[in-house]
DNA sequence: TGTATTAGTGTACGGTGTACACTGTACGCA
DNA sequence: TGCGTACAGTGTACACCGTACACTAATACA
């Protein structure tokens, strides 16, 4: 019923299978295998266009509106705060008006994720190596993650993916097309470096997070080392006690720079696997 | 209106710069500064002695009975099903019991997160060398992530970290320190596998969910695919779109493959850094 | 002009986490 | 032996959540 006009999409089908990781031929020229249904219906409705007839009364609002009014709320007092109830008075609306424009709160969430994630700084001419590109990407996406700290809140789940998260990876394609390797090895280039960005994200977010509830840096990493600080003394972690008390951790990297560093080592892996396959 | 103005963080003395990779010695035996209340509060009750006095009746429960329950409705019907409710009824008693033994539910699903998390597998003697056993502790991490695919629906916050938690740190602690990397080199080492062993088992995952929802792997693939799949003929998504239907994606790798590519990239990256430190 | 279609409201319902007062049990001390 | 007290588990109540459904009112097209 849903979506059976949509012959465009249809017709389109034989090149819709593939998967980031590991598209087989077969996946992309597409067969005759029933895609995941509830992926299928919430990634329509992420994508859908939302135009309606021309009868009946001007809507007070658009679902643009709507997402925007949920992220202001996140962003001001967490996603917990967003309920169907806050983002429609927030509108000057009953609860019920924003089921005219989402169906249900999963759906108004994958657009919220969407929105929160944001485009990509654009790449800027004249081209910068490809090495050098990767950082910047690494780096806004981490940057992007700590700006909306309440997207660590919601489930990590790659899918549905919106137009924003597509264009990032565009941008990241884009920068690894000079590196002049095949698809499938710019295909887990990608993995990797998004891999590394986003789950190295994770103390900076969590950062971010203590910061949005008025929590300062200080206290957060007097909060973060007196949870991890339970290892010391204790006989099953002797390892990693000796690690957080060594007097060598006396000089330590900042979180910006342990996430650079480690990016530096991901990315010199990198180099080495491109020099090895272009440049024989 | 949420959070006062963050006065002490724009100064940010060399004390106050702390990580999970790279804690101060004073950070952990910590003083200066109030920990973040919260998180010491979380991360107190996670690792609280619940044993109780003598008096009174028997209790008919243990409060790792009450995680056990938890676990296991979160292996049959996901985290959603995890109520408190749901949860005490499995044990025979009223919902309020549960509240004898975790103030609320934030804190019993600490709980759970660890116990879900599991232990990491012993390090075999004799020992191996150490690029060997990272990538065994890093398949074993994405084998633990898609073996609870639930996990991935909670927030991917790091803390509070319970026992489980140190015990993988542990683990790689303890085989990174067979590199004779100085403690701030191990910390970062250790974000970079870590990392990258928690970010980009993203897809495996995805996969394991749809499999505990009966989505088999194929009907998974296709409706993956199809999501990404939009990009095609977008103009906002050329080269991701080329990169999705390029003929060299006919001999594309698996899911395992590409995690194992990447982690070999990364493993490249951080033996470059070894060897240039130890042995120069 | 109807009349079909749509926007937004009002009401109701089952389910959630949890505060609080309660009953009943069993230990430790008199 | 009996009593006081600490504790286990129950029952009830509440605020809030997402959302189904019936409704009114407004609008464009026949």
């Amino acid at each position: 019923m849903a979506g059976r006009k949509k012959a465009g999409a249809g017709a389109r089908s034989a090149k819709q299978r593939a998967t980031r990781a590991a598209l087989t031929h077969d996946d992309i020229m597409g067969l005759a295998v029933r895609p995941d249904p509830e992926l299928r219906r919430r990634s329509e409705l992420l994508w859908e266009d939302r135009t309606r007839g021309t009868r009946g009364p001007k809507p007070g609002f658009a679902p643009d509106d709507v997402v925007r009014a949920a992220v202001e709320i996140a962003d001001a007092d967490g996603i917990a705060a967003v309920t169907m109830h806050a983002v429609a008075s927030r509108l000057g609306f009953t609860t019920m008006a924003v089921y005219r424009y989402f169906p249900n709160k999963e759906t108004l969430l994958d657009a919220v994720i969407d929105a929160g994630t944001g485009s990509p700084p654009p790449l800027t001419e004249p081209r910068a190596d490809w090495r050098t590109e990767l950082r910047q990407w690494a780096h806004a996406k981490r940057a992007s993650l700590c700006a909306r700290p309440w997207l660590a809140e919601l489930p990590f789940v790659a899918a549905p993916h919106g137009p924003n998260w597509l264009g990032w990876l565009e941008a990241i394609t884009d920068s690894l097309a000079r590196t002049g390797l095949n698809a499938a090895d710019i295909g887990g280039a990608l993995s990797i470096v998004d891999g590394y960005a986003r789950g190295a994200s994770d103390t900076a977010v969590s950062l971010a997070r203590a910061r949005a509830r008025g929590i300062t840096e200080a206290e957060w990493a007097a909060g973060v080392g007196a949870d991890l600080g339970r290892a010391i003394g204790d006989p099953r972690f002797p390892r990693f006690s000796a690690l957080i008390t060594a007097p060598s951790a006396g000089n330590p990297r900042t979180i910006d720079e342990s996430f650079d560093f480690g990016l530096e080592r991901v990315l010199d892996g990198l180099e080495l696997y491109v020099r090895s396959v272009i440049a024989p």
